[in-house]
DNA sequence: CTGAAAGCGCTTACAG
DNA sequence: CTGAAAGCGCTTACAG
């Protein structure tokens, strides 16, 4: 079933036809409904290859999803982007073509998602310090953003929270409490995200004029292994409290302390970073910083899809607000305890 | 850039150029080097779109996961199945779209799935009983395949576990222990998985002999909240033992346990389904059945892609391995125990 | 408001 | 082994 059987159908041409399918104006009210009748009743449905072809567009957004360690896609964050982009998609009526990919690209990979012909635009959940698809994407003209901030090219269009500050806030917070030898498990220190948290650690003690201890800076890979490994080699360090970069890890830390027959908070007090669903349901329930993965995922479909529709727009970024919530993983800290 | 370009680049015609992009043998092999380097040279990459309305067909897969409850998109199985999908979509040269779709579907989403023109067969990872997409796609003649049998279409291909006989091996299990009193949490019974996994615990019973109580059979939804409600309500009837239909809802049993203080396994002994990374890591670790979801999600496309390249072949059926792993939640069981 | 026609970038018989 | 030409199913100026 095709146009030019609608129109034959309808008693039109195919132009006419066409202009009702695509929501034109310039048809009279009368003829419209007819062609829609028939549209319904034979249940036409525009080829989308001829579609793109001919029009330019093809209302298709890629989504790729750069991933070294496959272990990094067990984590919820994946998941909820993905739900809040085709959430989004589906609203406006687009469809996403996902590629996960090895982040040591071919060439050929890299072209193939930027000049396939088919999208209309990409976004990327980056996270490297130096993507070469971002880079490649940055000399073409494809439309795209990024979820998660671009570290230098200030060209690009992304989503993100601050995740500086957001890390910042919630050492601070430890601090308040009372903490003082507060260690961090980082994120990979070549991931934006990753370094930036690790940043407003160190901001957080500079606030207070304490000097950081190197020994207490372990770098963990986002997963759950790797947060348990940093926490048993953080253990004979004595730390008081733990800033863990994401709730993944963060449970992972939780396993190695109940291992140890540690207490959390009693003995060590822990900060995650996601506010992911299983943090609540964690034991004890952690603090994190909650951070909107799912809108920040339909904020990036709608803008690039803004983007896409006017196109030669100057690079827009969108900054989420976080939250630090208060959970049972860190207490009134070791200084009133004492009291 | 072309196909009209690079053939004026290599001079040579269109139809040679597409020939040799296409690994048409019939192309003398000089010729083909001078196209080849001019395509490399230049950066060609064929248009998806117009190759697919040329050829009629696109090399693009379908992929629809229908999700009701959002919240069971935390499930690590899609992830896995999708890694699995996509990995072998990269092997084979194919793309993937993805559709999350609510169960739920307009008959326009059907359409647009179905009648797109673009994707060249679809992956379900069906598991309502009663799918309309899934009817839809049985009605029609676009190649698709199930992640997960269908009850009662003999006609579709899929490729699954074998759902009951696994629960059942894993009820076995516990009355070979000495549990008797076993309970189940089980899946929402308008999936196919909830309801085989339940048939494989009444067929253990039957085996023995033992009459199935059902105060001891309650329905779960496959979240971790479903799973901690469950137990809540099964508690005060004193099962010794619970089959729970996935681990992520055996965590939330867990979950309900520790807030009871009652033990694992001296108190209740729980099995779970499915051997989720997370699974192993548990407190204590669990006892499940493990199933190969990322290899189901390479095969489903493997076989998506042969039926596509040989129409008109029968259906295809795989059904993978599970294997039960053994591992702390359940143990001796009470009656050694007594000893 | 409507239609005839060109064109999007490919593939593929067909002829040689 | 190669090329000229038709055709895939649409959209979109253009003319009326």
């Amino acid at each position: 079933m095709n146009l030019e059987e609608v129109a034959r159908l309808s008693g039109v041409s195919r132009s006419t036809v066409s202009r009702v399918i695509n929501n034109d104006p310039n048809v009279r009210e009368d003829t419209r409904q007819r062609v829609l009748e028939v549209v319904r009743r034979v249940g036409y449905q525009p080829n989308t290859a001829a579609r793109g072809l001919a029009a330019g567009h093809t209302r298709i957004l890629g989504l790729v999803i750069p991933m070294g360690v496959s272990a990094l896609f067990a984590d919820p964050y994946f998941p909820l982007l993905i739900q809040g982009i085709s959430s989004a998609c589906n609203m406006h009526d687009h469809s996403v073509m996902l590629w996960l990919a090895d982040p040591d690209y071919e060439r050929r990979t890299i072209r193939q998602i930027t000049h396939n012909g088919l999208i209309d635009g990409v976004i990327v959940a980056s996270m490297l310090m130096d993507d070469p698809l971002v880079q490649a994407l940055a000399e073409g003209d494809l439309p795209f953003v990024l979820v998660g901030r671009h570290p230098t090219d200030n060209r690009v269009s992304y989503v993100d929270v601050d995740n500086r500050a957001a890390a910042r806030e919630a050492v601070a917070h430890l601090l308040r409490l009372g903490y003082r030898r507060i260690a961090t498990i980082t994120g990979p220190q070549n991931m934006i995200a990753g370094a930036d948290r690790l940043d407003g650690y160190r901001a957080a003690l500079k606030d207070r004029g304490l000097a950081f201890d190197p020994d207490l800076i372990l770098e963990g890979d986002f997963t759950e292994a790797g947060g348990y490994a940093a926490m048993q080699r953080l253990l004979p360090r004595r730390p008081e409290a733990v800033f863990v970069a994401s709730d993944m890890m963060a449970l992972g830390a939780l396993r190695a302390l109940r291992e140890a027959a540690c207490r959390v908070p009693e003995d060590v007090a822990l900060v995650g970073f996601d506010d992911m669903p299983f943090a609540a349901r964690a034991d004890p329930p952690l603090t994190t910083v909650r951070q909107p993965v799912q809108r920040a995922g339909a904020i990036a479909a709608e803008m690039l899809i803004d983007l896409i529709k006017h196109p030669g727009q100057g690079p827009r970024r969108v900054i989420l607000p976080t939250e630090l919530i208060i959970r049972a993983s860190c207490d009134a800290g070791p200084k009133a305890r004492k009291h």
